[in-house]
DNA sequence: AAGCAGAAGATGAAATTGCAACTAAATGTG
DNA sequence: CACATTTAGTTGCAATTTCATCTTCTGCTT
């Protein structure tokens, strides 16, 4: 077929499985994806000494209408296990930046809530965040084009 | 500010930090990231017995014009540490998928190269893979939206 | 109201990955 | 040519994450 070392162009690529454009398309989402987790979490790590799993975790939070949400939306939020997630919130907890409460309504459920300190944390690293993807994405799409890239990924997001 | 739990609608998001459109918009993007490399790693996994990242090394070798790269090739195409290269080529060649060979002309690098054996289970593998993108991702995304993402995520992707 | 399927969270064991330190080899500089 | 610097790869160690399993609790069904 198209394998055979004998071939030293790259041109068979678009007409073999391996070159295929939506296999590409996705090795380059999965790239896109690691450079920029490591160059923002790297950021992150240095400036505010907050790695960003646990940003993460504060942004969930924040956004949250209620300032609290179980473990289990965490894991879902976040995309961990629920073995990570609690393995996760322990650290942070002991960090003192999250609290587990228990449930009014569902004796299994836990509460997941920022305390002060963490609050304080995550002002301080949104500010560090929002340079650092200023300069790794703002810098690099126009807002039209983010709008696109939203809309995109939101599509490739859906479930099912 | 808007950090009070008081405020109980999402509409406040828009003019907080904590909603800033490049954070959600970088948060999508990790969000998707995780659920199809999930997806997918999951579906050749259990098709294929296959782990994602050993797919993603043999990808990357067969793409390579000269069929073969060396470790810090692999390791900057696939975006690992050079560690934890090595231990993934360890675990790889172990399975007989890939060999490693010594550089004629440079003695500290190595060639890694697809073993036949690396190019059956790959062929199988690509074609189950796919089935699958087609399923998570062009069955979501029509021709050219995919190629617009690849243009935006080139962008994003881009070194500096 | 008794029982049961399913959900929420925690835990032990194992696998993967990164960081820092190290060896060996190539390259550059005096 | 000798020596310093840089590059390629590996390894010890630690951190993170997952899978499978377990306990507890809820809600449904009969």
């Amino acid at each position: 077929m198209c394998y055979d070392g004998e071939v030293t162009t790259t041109a068979h690529l678009s007409s073999c499985p391996s070159g295929d454009e939506r296999v590409t398309l996705v090795g380059l989402l999965f790239e896109t994806n690691a450079r920029l987790s490591r160059a923002l979490g790297a950021a992150l790590e240095e400036s505010c000494d907050l790695p960003l799993p646990w940003f993460d975790v504060l942004l969930q939070l924040r956004r949250s209408p209620d300032g609290h949400m179980t473990m289990s939306q965490l894991a879902d939020a976040t995309v961990h296990s629920t073995g990570g997630t609690t393995r996760l919130i322990d650290r942070i907890e002991s960090a003192g930046l999250v609290a587990r409460s228990s449930c009014p309504t569902d004796r299994r459920a836990i509460h997941v809530v920022i305390t002060p300190a963490g609050n304080t944390v995550f002002e301080r690293a949104l500010t560090a965040h929002l340079e650092h993807v200023q300069v790794h994405v703002a810098d690099r799409l126009a807002a039209s084009e983010r709008e696109t890239l939203r809309e995109l990924l939101a599509k490739l997001n859906g479930d099912s």
